[in-house]
DNA sequence: GGTAAGATTGTCT
DNA sequence: GACAATCTTACCG
């Protein structure tokens, strides 16, 4: 799984410059979607906080090619992601995030993908040892 | 109401 | 590595 943080004050962020109408979601209680679109691709965010989101970039497929998961577009569309499920709970919602697990192998970050803000900031992370995450992969500390 | 830009991806060089 | 695809949102008038 590969993830990037979206914070209060990250100039990266759709919230950034406070709520509107394609925002909402990120405004509203924490576990719900928020789902955007970019260039007729959905991205997939989990509010964790008010103002704040993480955005599922890729994930290392159950079943299925290595791959098919890969990039916030890949996810989104493989799981059926779209405007849809803006606003909905994670944990009810027509797509679910099931159940936590609890990381055996070490959590790396690197910097950000595809945003022109912000781009040092660390905010990418992966697990150690899964091979599907985008490039360029981000490294220990 | 018009226009510029984008948390991407696929294709071409 | 660069760029086009293609359309919704944001922002300005």
């Amino acid at each position: 799984m590969e993830t990037e943080a979206y914070l209060v004050g990250d100039p990266a962020s759709h919230a950034f410059r406070g709520p509107t109408e394609r925002n909402a979601a990120m405004f509203g209680p924490a576990g719900r979607w928020y789902v955007f679109r970019i260039h007729q691709v959905h991205c997939a965010n989990v509010v964790t906080r008010r103002g704040e989101a993480v955005l599922l970039r890729a994930a290392t497929p159950r079943e299925g090619p290595l791959g098919s998961l890969r990039g916030p577009g890949r996810l989104a569309r493989a799981f059926g992601i779209d405007r849809r499920l803006d606003g909905s709970s994670i944990r009810t919602g027509a797509v679910r995030i099931v159940a936590g697990v609890r990381p055996t192998e070490r959590i790396l970050s690197g910097p950000r993908v595809g945003i022109s803000r912000a781009t040092e900031r660390p905010l990418r992370f992966c697990l150690a040892g899964v091979a599907d995450v985008s490039a360029p992969r981000p490294r220990p500390r």
